[in-house]
DNA sequence: GCCTCGATTGACT
DNA sequence: GTCAATCGAGGCA
């Protein structure tokens, strides 16, 4: 398993969300399969954060690639985001569901892994972890490991951003074909 | 201060 | 299919 170097993530936002899939996240001896993401780019896009939060609240997106974005919502979960490109342009990719490969042997989480709010409460991923950097961090980063298995990716739309009606049907959540573990179908 | 609503989930009719 | 849980940001006063 070798951890990913911020060059990986300061490239297109869709191209890092496409292979992000298959990656795994590494959290305190937790492993996790990366099986489903969202692309979601810069202020054009009336769907991410960075067009209507205050540049403040979501200040991590604006910065270097290779950070963490996690966001808060509806009281009780969290979103947990990556931050690619450059800094300057907003732009983020959304991990949505893993397929748990390692988790906690303490908390006996029962391989709940698959949707955005449910993956970061079994990471135990809070706002603590905000603006992260998964470049240098040795208990919180994206590795790859060396196998040259290839993957099918789907492409299809967005989840939960009916409010950004415009981008509603951009092809921009992606998940390998055939996975268990994708939150929604 | 008061009100609304969200990149969701799980329980229920 | 509907709906509550639960809290911080943002709009308005």
């Amino acid at each position: 398993m070798k951890k990913l170097p911020r060059p990986f993530y300061s490239r297109d936002t869709i191209t890092v969300a496409k292979e992000m899939l298959g990656k795994f996240l590494v959290k305190d001896g937790m492993i996790g399969k990366i099986v489903e993401t969202e692309a979601y780019l810069g202020v054009n896009d009336k769907a991410s954060h960075a067009s209507w939060r205050k540049r403040e609240t979501c200040a991590p997106i604006w910065g270097p690639a290779g950070y963490t974005y996690i966001h808060f919502t509806y009281g009780m979960y969290y979103m947990f985001d990556i931050v690619t490109e450059g800094k300057g342009i907003p732009a983020s990719v959304l991990i949505r569901a893993l397929e748990p490969i390692i988790l906690s042997p303490a908390k006996d989480l029962t391989n709940s892994t698959s949707g955005p709010g449910r993956l970061t409460k079994a990471f135990g991923i809070t706002k603590i972890h905000n603006n992260h950097d998964l470049t240098t961090s040795d208990t919180f980063y994206i590795a790859k490991d060396d196998s040259t298995s290839k993957i099918e990716i789907v492409e299809t739309t967005r989840i939960g951003i009916d409010y950004a009606k415009e981008y509603k049907s951009k092809l921009w959540r992606f998940y390998i074909k055939g996975n268990k573990f994708i939150s929604r179908k």
